[in-house]
Formats: C-alpha cells, sequence, structure tokens
DNA sequence: TTGAAAGCGATACCAG
DNA sequence: CTGGTATCGCTTTCAA
C-alpha cells in the first residue's frame, strides 16, 4: 500500500469549505463576509458555517487584499533606539487606535537601510500608509515610490519636512526652548546642553539643543544681556556622567538642560557626588517628567511635555488616508511645558 | 480635450515592465529575481531593470508569496504593558536579528482579543511563525489553528506550556527565587513582595513572587527556621508608594523584594520618607539591574538579569521553523543573579 | 534565450 | 437564491 499523499496537513480553502458544505465557492464567501447584496437560505448558512468550523478554515489575508487591490497595512518603521517610555506609550497608544479603526499595524524594523531601500522594502508591503518617526531619511523621490505603490499617505512624525508627506511634527525645539527659558529666567547665564552620545537619539537632541539655542539668542537679544550656552557630550553610563562631572568647574557654567530626566538624573547625582551642590552651585533641568526625577534629591525640575492621544493621531491618520489630497502639516501637535522642582 | 482616464496612478506591475522593456513577464521576473536556472542576454536584462526603474516597479509581496505558498512573516503580538527597558530592547534586537535571517517581522497589537480571536486574526496572515510572549493565554485547540494556517513554529516565551508550542520560557520565577535568598542569607525573616497592580503584568509578577514563595519555603524546611512571606499590592504612583509606606510599621515586615526597580525605588523613597532607614530598618531589593537604580542612595541591591541575544533566539527560531518536528523545551536561556549593593 | 499559460486563494459580476 | 468564471500580480513549467 502506497504511503500518504505528500500533502501532511494542506491549508484549507474556501474551496475545501464549499466541498465539504456541497455549495460553490462563491456562497461561502457570501456567508462568510455577511454579504447584504445577496440573500442566502438560512439552511445554507448554518452548512457552510459548519463546514468552515469543521475545517478550521481561515480566510488567506494576502489573496483577499490582492484581489481587492490594496491592504489596510499602516507601516511603522521602528527605530533601533531606545526613545524612552513616552514615546514608547504613544507608539503603544498609536497601534492601539489604529486597530480599533481596522487597520493592521505592521512595524518594520529599518535600521541600517538607505532611503531609497527602505522605501522599496516597504512598497512591497503595499502599505495603504506609512508614519515615519525620521530615523530614516526619506526623500521627495521615496515617498513617490511609495505612494505610487498605493499609500495613500505617508505620515513623517519627526522635525524634517519632506515634499510630498503629510507632518504630523512633534516639535522637539519647544522643548529645549522652554528649558533654557526656565533657566534664564531663574537668573542663569551660563548654560551647558547635554547632548546624548547614542547613536540615533540625535532625532531628539537635535532640536532639543536648538530649540535651546533660539531662546538663548532671543532672551539676550530682548534683554541686552550676554547669555553664554555650551554643548556638553555625554552618554548613558555612570562613567560618562563621573567624567563630566569632574570637569565641571573648569566648564564655568551655573545651569545644564540634560536633554531628559535620565541623563538628567544620572549628571545631578555625579554632579553631588563631586561635591557640587544643586541648585546653588549649578541648576539642572531635565525633560519628559519621568515619575524617577521626582525620586532623587533634590527633586528634579523638568519639562512636561504633552503627547497627543494615541486616538488622535490615529484619526488624523485616517482622515490622510481618507483624503489623501488634504496634505495637512501640523506641529502643534505636541506641547511643552517647565515644570520647576528642586533642582533648578 | 476629454480629462485624463480616470486611473490617476495605477500601480505599475511586472507587466507594464514587461511592456516597456518589449519583453515578457516571464522574462522580467527572471531578471529581477536574478534567477540563476536560465541565462537571459546582457542587452535584455539591461532593458528589464531600466524599464523597472523608470516606472517605479516594486513587486507586490502578496502575489509573491500567494504564489509561493507560504511567507517569512513572523507574527509578533504586542502586549499593551510597558514591560520595561530590559525587554524592549532584547524586542528590538530580536526583530533586528529576524530580519537579518530574512524574516518580516510583523508586530500585531492584540489586547482585549480572546485566544480564538487572536489565533483566527493572526492566522489570516500566515505567518511562518508566532512569538508569544503569553499575554495572550493561547490552548492547543488555537496553536492547531495557526499550525494549519502554515505556521511551522508557535513559540511562546511566557511560563506557560501549550501543547503543540515550543516553549522558550524565560523563566521569571528564578529571578523571585535569587531575589527571596539573598534576603533570607542576609538574615532577614519577615519578607514582603511588591506585587503590581498594573494590569498585564501579572505575567511577569506571578512567577516571580511565586518563585520567591517556593526560595522561602525551601529554605524554611532546610533550616527548621520559621520564614514568613507576604505579598504586597502597590502601583506605579507616588500615592500609592507612600499609603503602602505608612502602614509600613503595622506589617511588621524587615525586607521586601519590590518586583523591579522601578517599583523598588519608588517604594525605598517613600519608606525614607516615613523615616524608615535603609537597609537597617528594611531591606530593599529590586530587579533588572536598571542604571537608575544606583542613582539613589543607599544603592538599590537588585537581580541582574541575562536575557539570551536577539541573535540567539532568532537562530532558534529560524531552527524551529525549518526543522518544526523537534519539539524545543528549554527555559534555561535567561539567567537571574542577586547583586548586593547597599540597600540590603 | 524567450514567450505562453497555468494557478496560488478570494471576491464579485452576471447568468441561470 | 446559487453557481460559474474572470480577475488581482507573480512565479515557474513547458514549448518554441
Amino acid at each position: 500500500m502506497p504511503p500518504a499523499p505528500a500533502t501532511p496537513s494542506p491549508v484549507p480553502t474556501s474551496a475545501d469549505v464549499a466541498r465539504l458544505a456541497g455549495v460553490s465557492r462563491a456562497t461561502v464567501s457570501y456567508v462568510l463576509n455577511n454579504a447584504e447584496a445577496v440573500r442566502i437560505s438560512e439552511p445554507t448558512r448554518r452548512k457552510v458555517r459548519e463546514a468552515a468550523e469543521e475545517l478550521g478554515y481561515v480566510p488567506h489575508a494576502a489573496a483577499r487584499s490582492l484581489r481587492a487591490g490594496h491592504t489596510r497595512i499602516v507601516l511603522l518603521p521602528i527605530s533601533q533606539v531606545p526613545v524612552g517610555p513616552l514615546y514608547s506609550a504613544f507608539f503603544n497608544e498609536l497601534q492601539w487606535a489604529l486597530r480599533r479603526l481596522d487597520y493592521t499595524v505592521v512595524q518594520y524594523g529599518s535600521l541600517g537601510l538607505s532611503g531609497d531601500e527602505a522605501a522599496r522594502a516597504w512598497a512591497e508591503l503595499r502599505p495603504v500608509a506609512v508614519i515615519s518617526l525620521g530615523e530614516i531619511a526619506l526623500s521627495a523621490h521615496n515617498v513617490a515610490t511609495l505612494k505610487r505603490a498605493g499609500a495613500r499617505a505617508v505620515i513623517t512624525l519627526g522635525p524634517v519636512v519632506v515634499p510630498g508627506a503629510h507632518a504630523l511634527g512633534m516639535d522637539q525645539t519647544e522643548v529645549g526652548a522652554r528649558a533654557a527659558e526656565h533657566l534664564i529666567g531663574r537668573g542663569h547665564r551660563r548654560i551647558g546642553v547635554v547632548v546624548p552620545e547614542e547613536a540615533g537619539l540625535e532625532l531628539f537632541s537635535a532640536p532639543r539643543l536648538a530649540g535651546a539655542r533660539s531662546a538663548v539668542t532671543a532672551a539676550a537679544e530682548a534683554g541686552g544681556i550676554d547669555i553664554g550656552i555650551e554643548q556638553l557630550a555625554m552618554s548613558y553610563t555612570e562613567e560618562s556622567a563621573a567624567g563630566l562631572a569632574a570637569r565641571w568647574r573648569s566648564l564655568g557654567l551655573d545651569a545644564v538642560f540634560a536633554y531628559n530626566d535620565e541623563y538628567a538624573m544620572l549628571l545631578m547625582r555625579a554632579l553631588q557626588d563631586e561635591g557640587l551642590r544643586v541648585p546653588e552651585d549649578v541648576a539642572v533641568i531635565g525633560a519628559d517628567d519621568l515619575l524617577i526625577g521626582r525620586l532623587l534629591r533634590p527633586r528634579l525640575s523638568t519639562v512636561q511635555i504633552g503627547m497627543p492621544t494615541g486616538d488622535h493621531l490615529a484619526s488624523l491618520v485616517d482622515q490622510a488616508v481618507r483624503e489623501p489630497s488634504e496634505l495637512t502639516q501640523r506641529h502643534d501637535l505636541m506641547t511643552a511645558m517647565a515644570l520647576h522642582r528642586d533642582s533648578t
């Protein structure tokens, strides 16, 4: 007796369901999609449903979208760097909200790809929308590639505006500006700005630094005073923080905006260990208003960031998909506000 | 003159490329996939490539995998809860490693779905593998559904073993056990265990608590001594920590294992504000060895966790996909080791 | 070396 | 009310 046929467990298709139920594939499709246009008798419906159940039939998304001519995929390139709890929470929320709107969120790790490579790779999936944080620099040409592949919206959340793309910018310059203004307002005139050495974070750190710079310039001109600002490289390790703290006195600074609360805490601890008093000798301000910033003493002053809700952003995305012609440019989605505690 | 035809920007297909290049679709496919089996003349190749370039042609992944009969999708259900920087970093790494092995990682938010619903939704994408953290409780039947839909491996990283699934468990009980042993070894006999109230974290907190429990039992039996252990609910807010600290003296505990470093820091600060000395009045140990745990004073003792590298896990996944019959069960991928600092 | 054509799975039109 | 069938884009066998 010959062995069983080579196909051990063929994936059941709608044809299998049809065969088992004794109807045509068309009928199966109608029943399973609750098609309103055609009326199918109740016994037939039951037969079909039972057959599908028995076979464990699950429709094939690729086949369906091939037929439909479009997908509901929203592609979310993921970045390699840990962008902090604030952004992580925001992304989770966004995913969620998009799913509720019946989109399938596909996160795609694209580290190390050029804009061209990334755009091609993404386009293969025929996403209906792409939401880029900005970790991959997209050109107008890349946007065109994606649109030609059926993307109805290419949305960038980063600071860089790309022709053809919707920009829902989370303006990080505001963060730096609020921090600098806070320090200046409290009488500080020699301000350091910590810029993380970690690769990938420049997407956030550069605008924050730029914002601080412009705030300093504005304040100096308005008040006719001399304010200094200095960029300080530091990485997220105790050693790096200690190194910076060790040469602190030679820098002649009386305040520092430390990128975010984590870097601020790290640096503040190192400064204290170096014998400097916070805020008397040096004022320290972070950003993101993380809970841990309230645990160290003195309590850390910070810039509180108001992120848009996932629901809100999702609905903007949905709108862009429905009406791609309205090229939205918005930069008011994120708010920043200095929060005075005890470290400044 | 009539307006342009209704189709504004039809997505270019391989047929369009063929037409433009003056060859057949087959030839286009051969050229673009660098088919070794057939030899195509160099001029033809160039013509095809140029035509593809000019049209901005990008192949259609769904059509391709429909034809191929399988995908390279690895489905990663994502949980709603922030599981901490350790896990986030691990997941990033894993994604990366999988992409290098030419898989497409699809993260799928499945919160609120039942096991049945989730399995069906995932199966529609015909993933070649599913890697579940365990946030959705999968039954053997669900695993069967996925396998019938072509999944060659269903892998669970959580503590629950599901029939038919590969288990690459990250054994969280070890964490609790090491923490409890550390505290017992340092002479503590009344141990509290903080269990986060945040939904979703029970996946981690329950095994950590269980591990602490069994370590206590083991030590008590071996030493013939009386050791008490008590579960303490707390959420990640200052209020909750303060509330717990306020009733601390009435609990009669001399040590606490606080789920992880973040909860530990929060509680330690609240205890100190309540006038309790750490570690004299109460010893505190966390877990995950986060950098911030070294910033507070006293420095936080912790349980250091050794996660498998993304590369390692990815290669295990790849192996499971290639050889699905070898049902792997491994629980030694994560290591846990108590780290003594100053808070115990 | 290239072209014609079958077929992957699901859907929707048009007949019956 | 239900069934046959063309179609989506791509790969691959078979013929020429």
